[in-house]
RNA sequence: GCCGACGUGGUGGAAUGGUAGACACGACAGACUUAAAAUCUGUUGGGCCUUAUAGCCCGUGCCGGUUCGAGUCCGGCCGUCGGUACCA
């Protein structure tokens, strides 16, 4: 062969490393040190790999296959979270079982990665659908069951209360938060987890009802705004409801709830910004003030977060302030820096509490943070109330009506629920035609007798399945463990092994997850820590999200009906305009703007997320149909910093594609097809040393850093200079292909053979630079004169440090003295091989 | 609204507080070619001036500050993107 030719070396190489197991991880030497290094588990898909998957994907298996390198065992596999939606859709359409369907996907994507030259250990695959994996879903289930972690509860679907399982995440809600202290994650990932878990520290504080023998307990941020509190709120499902409610209210009240209970979320939230409510007729008495105030129901008050109760302090919370006024109820000042005639007052940083006194206590000219603490603990000792935490974060629905999921390991017997016990793991999904609904809002598993009617293993009493599925979350909390030992048949994993392997060092995939999939597994993780099945309190040491990758820059013009173009920063909100997709060299740039060229008509200018309805979609098998694998990976990285938002663009992929094809030209000498005559056994001479070693030192850190794109453009400086020199020395050439290996595997390999080496190169040493290569004679010194560049001089590197030399050397310049002749040298800065800044007053 | 990220050439991007624009795309000019593709060489932030590849000015969203020196640090705006939202 002699020019550079992707799709005949790549399939060569790929086909080599699995039927050779060349990255199948040595579980037995546990004298190296480990690393695991993992990519977020895939859902198989029928539309195939996007061009989002490889990005992680890249990045994860240059770092395994550099950390191989460095004498690492590095754990890095690969599975499938194959329970899902749209194959029981796909089922439902057409009949076919979603576990062919399943098996067809899976066998793509394997296709798909394999002919991309990932690194994986293939004998590690999962499969969350596969029973031997889901025994394991549902023995972790036990767990938590056993540890007063699942439970039932009643919960509306379809508007129909039905019986459905929970998790009590909540009681991890401390922890979970935590125990972010301990991983080294992105803040803005932290952030989401701690701003979703949402710990707030107020008080709890009963109100007495006016009239009977009653509390209203409700929760605060703002116990020392309680002076101020003129109304109280129930939310429509409070159980005091009925009890306050006067028999002159009872129908409005009973309007009212029925109204809220018809309402969504959604019009409780968003669409309905504004307050409604209704006043019960009840009333209750403010602790502090001993004053009655009146106590209304309003859809503003959610029955699940706190005590689904509220005081109402309209001068300082903008919601009450709101409700107030369009109720007309009194609002007063009791924290000083606002006005509440105008505004709620809601600052708690500089106010200062005013009209807050009676008889046993004053918290007047406190600051907020004083005056909580006073008030909280007068209450406490009057036992009004106490102090507390509230979690935004709820319970864990884990119930789907659904069949393509894990059945629970649950049955009932005599209508209670009974835990399976684990040697009858696992409970089986049945083979069935159907996966249509049940029509009954119940599973489709539901309708399935033969299936359903069963009987308890341990007393041959006559049972009931559990009905519903586990949601796909399930198998997705704990398959990074299962990839540490796929075959153990004794737990979920073993101890030693679990013990070596984790935590997982690197774990790379898309934003989208940072919220629930991370919060779940971790979850999860907790509690088989306090259960003794794994020794790590945190699954995920390092987190790194991948940037979405855009479709293709687009340019958009807009025309109004009349079909008159409209500058894109005119359009009027409410006007449709029609959109007209314009080439690049139809536009140009007018200062921050893109217009028509030509025109001053501004357009729009801007990339989109990929979608089929754009039609922006790019296929990785197209690209690597063209380019190679190699193009496809290098293209990825070389985009931009891993972790950023980045437009694809297929002139990009051209670029890195001519940089391979320069790399091989390198290389090999295409008349003949074999390597170049001119890489032999010279000695290397000092600048090809250095940039050699500068190469080494810039790739390595780079990696280590995750700066991929800088790391690929070093490579590129190294290859333009090689490609000029006659005489290549061979040794710095296979260094190079040990550098260019991560990146680019296959042509790494083809060169690597080619160049007479027997060795594997995936497992070869990584290079190590010394200082010592990277100096050379001389160096160019900066010389500023009043922090402006006024000239760059040449010094000899050993003088680099000497300050009396370089500063005589910079003032004897002659452009330099230009600007210092006649003035006064006031200071003279000097930074040693960098840069002399003479200041001077003019 | 709140939280978080980010604003650098025509484009993607690079720059431990120390020569802004590495590397790549695109564009332009040239070489090779009957021609095209491929490849190679050179130029390429804007402007002024010039015989000059000399020199000067401006330039990292906007305004201000710290510093000998700011894309980088600080304060205040503006804009884009992501998350989240009646959470008491």
């Amino acid at each position: 062969m002699s020019e550079y030719n992707p799709a005949a070396i790549e399939p060569k190489w790929q086909k080599y490393w699995i039927e050779n197991k060349i990255f199948k991880t040595d579980d037995t030497d546990r004298s190296k040190p480990k690393y695991y290094v993992l990519d977020m588990f895939p859902y198989p898909s029928s539309s195939g790999l996007h061009v989002g998957h490889p990005e992680g994907y890249t990045a994860t298996d240059i770092i395994a296959r550099y950390k191989r390198k460095k004498g690492f065992n590095v754990l890095h596999p690969i599975g499938w979270d194959a329970f899902g939606l749209p194959a029981e859709q796909y089922a439902i359409k057409t009949g076919t079982h979603p576990k062919i369907t399943t098996k067809e996907n899976i066998q793509r994507f394997r296709e798909q990665l394999q002919s991309l030259g990932f690194s994986y250990d293939w004998d590690r695959e999962v499969d969350t659908t596969d029973p031997a994996y889901y025994k394991w879903t549902q023995w972790i289930f036990l767990q938590l069951y056993k540890q007063g972690l699942a439970y039932q509860s009643s919960v509306a679907v379809n508007r129909k209360p039905m019986r459905q399982w929970m998790l009590r995440i909540t009681a991890y809600a401390e922890r979970l938060l935590e125990d972010l202290e301990e991983v080294d994650w992105p803040d803005s990932i932290k952030e989401m987890q701690r701003n979703w878990i949402g710990r707030s520290i107020g008080a709890d504080i009963d109100f007495r009802v006016s009239g009977h023998d009653e509390t209203i307990r409700v929760f605060t941020t703002r116990p020392d705004t309680l002076f101020g509190a003129t109304y109280m709120v129930l939310s429509p499902e409070h159980p005091l409801v009925d009890v306050l409610t006067t028999a002159e209210k009872k129908s409005a009240v009973v309007a009212y709830r029925a109204e809220a209970a018809n309402k969504s979320e959604l019009d409780r939230t968003d669409l309905n910004k504004d307050k409604s409510g209704v006043f019960t007729g009840g009333h209750a008495v403010n602790p502090c003030t001993g004053k009655e105030i009146p106590v209304w129901v309003a859809d503003y008050v959610l029955m699940s977060y706190g005590t689904g109760a509220i005081m109402a302090v309209p001068g300082h919370d903008e919601r009450d302030w709101e409700f107030a006024v369009k109720y007309d109820i009194p609002i007063i000042e009791v924290v000083k820096g606002g006005d509440v005639s105008k505004a709620a007052y809601t600052d708690s940083d500089d106010g200062i509490v005013v009209n807050s006194a009676n008889d046993e206590v004053s918290i007047n000219d406190l600051p907020v943070a004083e005056a909580k603490v006073k008030i909280t603990a007068w209450l406490e000792k009057k036992g009004l109330g106490e102090k507390t935490v509230n979690y935004k974060l709820r319970d864990w629905l884990f119930s789907r009506q659904r069949y393509w999921g894990e059945p629970f390991p649950v049955i009932f017997v005599n209508g209670e629920p009974k835990p399976m016990r684990e040697e009858d793991l696992p409970v089986t999904l049945p083979e069935v035609e159907r996966y249509k609904p049940s029509g009954t809002g119940e599973s489709p598993l539901a309708t399935i007798e033969e299936w359903v009617n069963t009987t308890d293993p341990e007393t041959g009493a006559p049972a009931r399945r559990e009905t519903n599925t586990m949601p796909q979350w399930a198998g997705s909390c704990w398959y990074y463990l299962r990839y540490i030992d796929p075959d153990y048949t004794e737990g979920p994993v073993s101890l030693e092994k679990e013990q070596y392997w984790m935590p997982v060092d690197l774990y790379v995939g898309g934003a989208e997850h940072a919220v629930l999939h991370l919060l779940y597994a971790r979850f999860w993780h907790k509690v088989l820590y306090d259960v003794g099945v794994v020794s790590t309190k945190e699954p995920f040491q390092r987190l790194v999200n991948q940037g979405m990758i855009l479709g293709e820059l687009e340019f958009t013009a807009w025309k109004d009906a009349a079909g008159n173009y409209v500058p894109a920063n005119a359009l009027e909100p409410g006007i449709d305009y029609l959109p007209e997709k314009l080439s690049e060299d139809q536009v140009e740039k007018k200062g921050t703007d893109f217009v028509i060229a030509g025109t001053g008509i501004v357009i729009d200018a801007r990339s989109f997320k990929m979608s089929k309805s754009r039609g922006n979609v790019i296929n990785p098998d197209v690209v690597v149909e063209q380019y190679g694998a190699d193009s496809l990976r290098l293209y990825e990285m070389f985009m931009g910093p891993l972790e950023q938002v980045k437009p694809w663009s297929m002139k990009g992929v051209e670029g890195v594609y001519r940089f391979l094809k320069r790399v091989w030209r390198t290389f090999v000498d295409e008349e003949t097809g074999k390597i170049r005559s001119g890489i032999g056994d010279a000695e290397p001479d000092r600048d090809q040393l250095k940039i050699m070693h500068e190469t080494i030192k810039k790739v390595t850190e780079d990696i280590e850093g995750h700066r991929f794109n800088t790391a690929i453009s070093q490579l590129m400086i190294f290859n333009n200079e090689a490609m000029k020199w006659e005489v290549k020395p061979a040794g710095l050439m296979k260094t190079y292909i040990r550098l260019l290996d991560p990146f680019a595997p296959h042509i790494a390999e083809e060169l690597w053979e080619m160049l007479g080496e027997k060795s594997v190169l995936a497992f070869t040493e990584w290079p190590g630079y010394e200082e010592k290569y990277l100096q050379s004679d001389s160096m160019v010194i900066a010389v500023q004169v009043n922090g402006k560049l006024r000239a760059s001089i040449e010094i000899p590197s050993d003088k680099a440090g000497d300050k009396a030399f370089v500063l005589a050397l910079a003032r004897d310049n002659s452009q330099v003295q230009k600007y210092i002749e006649g003035v006064t040298v006031v200071k003279e800065i000097f930074v040693p091989g960098r840069i002399v800044n003479i200041v001077v007053r003019v």
